[in-house]
DNA sequence: GAGTGGTCTAGACCACACG
DNA sequence: GTGTGGTCTAGACCACTCC
């Protein structure tokens, strides 16, 4: 049985795991489901089993998948996390763990920086900044509250901006290539209006999660990135 | 329960990445050395070429060798890679500030697992695991609050260890070299005994790092690494 | 007993690199 | 050409879980 003649390359264990990972993205396998066994999956895909086997094997080392021996393969019933790298895809993330992504914009005004946002920025007093405040919402449940300014010399065009359909940091990288990222992260008490934006109680502590970010030498946005402790975390996994 | 025992019902290819593993921190393979061939290793193990092909992807996969197809497998040369969160080294760090750092080192025991502990260190509940308490503190004030859960079997002499002139972290690095981290990050209100330890007052939220760390394929020890928000952020600057 | 995942074999074809 | 890694097959045995 030749495989060869198709003209393409992809190898067949990385379409089954693309298949998978689509079949959780578009909602039709929910968290905690049952993934097709591997036989399934051979006769489904005609390939042998050693193939699919790796397929399943790779989505379980990417935490996309639990499988327990003598059982079955099951959708990882993930709870709202991030990796400190890939917040600023928060969009993809809620929606690659197969869930609803929605954002609530809150404003998207140009102001005139004040003392405290131009130190920080590295502007004068007074100077033009965009300031946007999003709220980010996996299943219509509040998850990061975002508030950012943005340099409008850097990228003028930022306030006119909908962020309904493309989030600030995915327009950030398309228009203004990242060069340099600082990030902190704090524990807060989170204020009042903040307590209102994300829905919750006023003794939740909050992670906050500073974001600078640089393109072409130029600092181009401070982004405070709040999250409730009850609905977030942030994860990372790597190798040294 | 005998570690090498358990060596010896490890797969096979657990096997193989174990020998090359050894070979390289022996000496015996030097950075950017040529490793043997897939086929040579097949002759040398007796085993088939899928076991040894898979042991040397998950090699290059961890970033301990290079692959080159035609050409052959290769000792990566070590690559700094200066990843998030150095929290590693909390003395080192509190000195580099030109500060002084203390320990309490609050207890250091060998105990059974909970069901708890064990589920998440991968053991059988009742294993015998260390479980060490340390303040870490800066200029005698405290900083860090680590609550550390070690596998007896990985580190027997963890037990044995004086903590007060080398970190857990430390002793760790030295004794199992660090092939895989687990970084969970979450804001937290610290219960009494962590405000105690920590001298802080009950309202005061807390930065947690949950560190899981791995060697040898083996997972060996969980941490719990406690920051009062007043005295600590998480700072990481990066370039893509 | 039937189904699951975990491992392993002994072959095979392919694309690529090098001399 | 030979040697390398990348992929794939069609079986197999095992330990395990669930009914």
């Amino acid at each position: 049985m030749d495989h060869r003649i198709e003209l393409n390359a992809a190898p067949l264990y990385a379409k089954i795991k693309h298949h998978v990972k689509q079949q959780i993205q578009s909602g039709v396998l929910a968290p905690n489901a049952m993934v097709p066994s591997e036989n399934s999956l051979v006769k489904q895909f005609n390939v042998s089993r050693m193939t699919v086997h790796r397929a399943l094997r790779e989505l379980k080392e990417e935490g996309v998948v639990v499988r327990v021996s003598g059982v079955g393969t099951f959708v990882a019933d993930t709870q709202p996390k991030g990796h400190l790298i890939k917040v600023n895809n928060i969009a993809q993330e809620i929606r690659g763990r197969g869930h609803c992504y929605s954002a609530h914009v809150v404003q998207n005004i140009a102001e005139n920086a004040t003392s405290d946002i131009s130190f920080e920025l590295h502007l004068e007093p007074g100077e033009p900044v965009f300031h946007s405040v999003i709220v980010h919402q996996e299943e219509g449940v509040p998850i990061q509250l975002e508030d950012r300014y943005v340099v409008s010399s850097a990228l003028p065009e930022y306030g006119d901006m909908d962020f309904q359909s493309i989030t600030p940091n995915e327009y950030l990288m398309a228009k203004a290539p990242l060069q340099k990222v600082e990030h902190r992260v704090r524990a807060i008490h989170p204020d009042l209006l903040t307590q209102q934006l994300l829905d919750i109680k006023s003794d939740e502590p909050c992670l906050l999660l500073i974001r600078k970010t640089w393109s072409d030498d130029v600092l181009v946005s401070l982004a405070h990135l709040t999250h409730p402790s009850s609905r977030f975390e942030f994860v990372d996994k790597f190798k040294p």
